[in-house]
RNA sequence: GGCCUGUUGGUGAAGCGGUUAACACACAUGCCUUUCACGCAUGGAUUCAUGGGUUCAAAUCCCGUACAGGUCACCA
């Protein structure tokens, strides 16, 4: 049997899309599944559509991804160019030859005459010294499919099943523009073939106009590929994950504290599923596992909420010195400079999800917030204004005493001592002094936690203003 | 409108003629706990868009209907 090989050909647009990302890697891992070839090809034959720095963006995301190609720009292969723009000269020798073949014709109809209905293209009956005289006069053809009227064109999609078509249903869509480039319709058919591709991977918006390229390579007699149709990644029921929408792109992902894996083990998910009960996969186990099989026919949704929940799991699986490297970045000057930055990462370690939740999370360790005071009181710790106060004065003295502040352990047997002592229960304790000190109902960490990252000075000052607060409120 | 395709809880989904209709996210509740989170446990689809058929038996097969998406560009 042939070697897979398998292609991904984005045009550059200057967005990388979820959906097209997913299309990528579903073609990546059935290469790599099969010990073949991922292909990168760049179609850029709609010269109006050109983005400065959009190729960057598919080289950047591919490689963010972990996802390397075999073939493509930059890197060669024995097909290319690997750039449709640079290939023109081979879709006009392919288009020429169709035409000998009578697999296509020129075409002479104008832009805006209503060509579209071209089920019957009168251009078909010109005569060959017809064409040639148009051509003389200075017209510019545009070169057709023809198809003929009779019969029907059957093919069988991986993912779909059989799909038939009536013949004389078919456009007769242009393949060679007037401005010497190729459409999708002919690039895509003359690059799969002269590329070896036999694994064609793409969303099924092609899937109605796979017949007519069924039609090219019959006519040329080439060997058509295996095809793999992936139904859309959408925003909703309704509408497609776009960039119009202004939906998140793979860089915006990143950009908002999304990790690479946790983004792709995410999206292969959506509308393909595993065999067992396991969704956590890194990219060399989905290349293990990966099984055109599991992809689904209908559209999947993009559920930001579950995207949140998986990174948080990359999140908390992470050793603790990359995620402190990672979480770095959110950490403003002054917590670099004042705070232990490993002991702050350990804590904050198990309740991030999404890494630019970060900042928020530890802004009080800054500034102490304009809290209410009635965060001190909470009926489940049960605590009220008047022993939240007794607890504070008595951390105050506490703490005020203690001197190990190097020792998290040492800091952490006094402050639990206490309560017993006292007859409050732990919570009835604590809870008052966590709120002194971070000013806010939930924080990363406790008491505990806080006041010794915060160290003795700043601790006992936020202990005493809680106090006055508390005092005041007893008037 | 023609043609093509899809439809299982809020979301991703398993299932492929006989199951109590998996599992994950989200949600709710409880446990744990110095808050939140983590972790653990429990709960929710009387039913697989809908109506008919085939069958001893249908989410699973067939037909119609509804709804949704795609395509019908010198865009990909």
């Amino acid at each position: 049997m042939d070697k897979v090989r398998t292609r991904f050909a984005p045009s550059p647009t200057g967005y990388m899309h979820i959906g097209n990302l997913r299309t990528a890697l579903y073609a990546y891992l059935i290469a790599r599944h099969n010990n073949g070839n991922f292909i990168l090809r760049i179609e850029d034959t709609d010269q109006k559509r050109l983005v400065n720095g959009a190729m960057d963006v598919i080289y950047e995301s591919l490689d963010a991804m972990n996802i390397k190609y075999d073939e493509g720009p930059k890197k060669g292969g024995p097909y290319g160019p690997y750039v449709q723009s640079e290939r023109l000269s081979i879709y006009k020798k392919y288009a020429k030859k169709l035409i000998d073949l009578g697999g296509a014709h020129y075409c002479f109809c104008k832009n805006d005459d209503g060509t579209s209905q071209n089920i019957k293209d009168p251009c078909k009956l010109l005569s060959k010294k017809e064409v040639l005289k148009k051509i003389e006069d200075g017209e510019v053809p545009v070169i057709r499919q023809t198809i003929s009227d009779d019969g029907f064109v059957e093919f069988e999609d991986e993912v779909y099943g059989k799909i038939k078509n009536e013949k004389k249903l078919l456009d007769e869509g242009v393949l060679l523009k007037s401005d010497g480039f190729p459409t999708y319709n002919f690039a895509n058919v003359v690059d799969d073939h002269l590329m070896h591709i036999n694994y064609v991977i793409r969303g099924n918006e092609y899937l109605s106009s796979t017949p007519k390229y069924n039609i090219i390579y019959n006519d040329f007699g080439w060997k058509i590929p295996k095809y793999i149709h992936l139904a859309p990644v959408m925003k909703d029921e309704h509408s497609k994950l776009s960039k119009r929408n202004g939906d998140a792109s793979f860089n915006d992902l990143l950009n908002k504290g999304y990790l690479p894996e946790a983004i792709l083990n995410y999206i292969v998910l959506l509308g393909w599923s595993p065999k067992g009960e396991n969704e956590i996969y890194s990219l060399n186990e989905l290349i293990k596992i990966f099984d055109v099989k599991g992809i689904s026919k209908s559209p999947a949704i993009f559920d930001i909420e579950k995207l949140k929940w998986m990174n948080g799991v990359y999140i908390r699986n992470m050793d603790i010195n990359h995620f402190m490297s990672l979480a770095k970045k959110y950490y403003s000057k002054w917590i670099q400079k004042n705070i232990d930055v490993y002991e702050l990462s350990k804590i904050i370690q198990k309740r991030t999800e999404v890494l630019t939740d970060i900042p928020e999370m530890i802004d009080f360790f800054e500034t102490l917030p304009d809290y209410m005071i009635d965060l001190y009181e909470n009926k489940k710790m049960k605590t009220n204004f008047d022993n939240a106060k007794q607890s504070l004065i008595i951390a105050y003295k506490q703490l005020n005493q203690f001197r190990d502040w190097n020792s998290f352990e040492k800091l952490h047997d006094l402050l639990l001592s206490v309560p017993n002592k006292i007859n409050f229960k732990t919570g009835q304790f604590l809870w008052p002094v966590r709120v002194a000190l971070s000013g806010k109902e939930k924080t990363p960490g406790g008491a505990v936690e806080i006041a010794y990252l915060l160290g003795k000075e700043e601790t006992l000052k936020r202990i005493k203003f809680g106090i006055k607060k508390l005092e005041g409120a007893d008037k």
